[in-house]
DNA sequence: TAGATTGTTAATCGATTAACAATC
DNA sequence: TAGATTGTTAATCGATTAACAATC
């Protein structure tokens, strides 16, 4: 790391997971040692100097005049990324929503060990999935020093979970229930609303459309 | 609508999404008429001047000295984010992700028709999900005059979906597969990576805990 | 009228882009 | 060396916040 005084916004974090991505994608393709910014510009469609200012906030690795190595530059970023540990995970609502997460997680190889898994639904509790047994909700304390918590279950139930992860001192809340929870500053908190995101995109054709009517 | 020519951001949008999450869960509960914009300021934490700024880029709800009618208000956003009218919708990868998606769309009553569901899952085919019949993914054509494709399948075949929508003149394409895809300019495009949200989460704790240690 | 809150403009803040010297 | 691309600084752009006159 280069300069701790630094404070990386969300943004670049976002950035460089994106970047991580496309990188690991050019390696398992391909014959080639280096990349440039250009070339993950035209990739990704972000600026070249926004990608080396995002690259230079984080060290220096690349070669002027060269570009830089593929290798170097995802272990930078990975490093950056806290892929360099394990994260232990609690997902808590196994129902599809869940269970696609869970999927997600343990397809690829990654640095993300699911530690446990909770349903309220006695017909869940004590059955395997993805080889972990579903445990009752009320078996959540702070024994198992779980990092990041990921809601899955209706918005009625979100509240209660969360706070429970927050009594068992996690450290970030993963929200995808359909209501904004209120966590404490020392906790990260992000959620992900589904059709939300669907809203979004319908409310934008929308005001095209008008627009263009008006034209 | 008040002013054409003005053209509003994402951002804009994803907050119209989220006041009026909130000003239906106020008129929900509530005996109340009215709510103002510190009221919203303090339940969605945005800063109340940039609540008014973005009601008054849609309109004048407000009345001085009391506030917004929640009923006006509702309206006015609902209108902005095509709520007055149906969305036919299509999804495609009927796994756990799809039927997630497929039951959120159908569990409130929204404004969004999911018209067709597709696999390639010859297993699946011609079952049914939610009273709706898996078709076979070669099925889809122009004909169905899809506004909004969702795409959940894995990251391998979605380049290959979005292709199909595109050629159906699609308006827009959600696409939950950890893969950019491209889209031509008049198709608007969406992104969500379960996982990357998570990498984003884990990186910014990663982060902050070096920097306390370092401090 | 007095009190309150809007609607809007100006000031600030932060993020992106352009430019270019440094250097591989 | 000449050519290329980084790393960084300055300029620009856009989004948020502060302030306050307008007005219910």
């Amino acid at each position: 790391m280069k300069d701790n005084s630094k404070s990386l916004s969300k943004l670049v974090f976002e950035r460089l997971s994106l970047y991580n991505r496309c990188i690991k994608n050019i390696m398992r393709e391909g014959e080639k040692e280096y990349t440039d910014s250009s070339e993950l510009s035209q990739i990704l469609d972000v600026d070249s100097s926004l990608i080396r200012r995002d690259f230079s906030l984080i060290g220096k690795f690349g070669k002027r005049g060269m570009g830089y190595s593929l290798d170097s530059l995802r272990s930078g970023i990975e490093g950056f990324l806290g892929k360099d540990r394990t994260w232990k995970l609690a997902l808590v609502g196994i129902g599809n929503l869940g269970k696609a997460v869970l999927q997600y997680l343990l397809k690829v190889e990654s640095n993300y060990e699911v530690v446990r898994i909770f349903d309220r639904d006695r017909r869940k509790i004590g059955k395997k999935i993805e080889d972990k047994v579903i445990e009752d909700i009320s078996e959540l304390d702070d024994r198992s020093q779980i990092d990041i918590g990921i809601i899955t279950v209706p918005a009625d139930e979100a509240k209660k979970i969360a706070n429970q992860f927050i009594d068992s001192k996690i450290k970030a809340i993963v929200n995808f229930a359909p209501i904004k929870l209120s966590v404490p500053e020392s906790v990260y908190y992000r959620e992900i609303d589904l059709i939300h995101e669907i809203d979004v995109v319908a409310g934008m054709i929308a005001f095209s459309e008008i627009k263009q009517k008006l034209d």
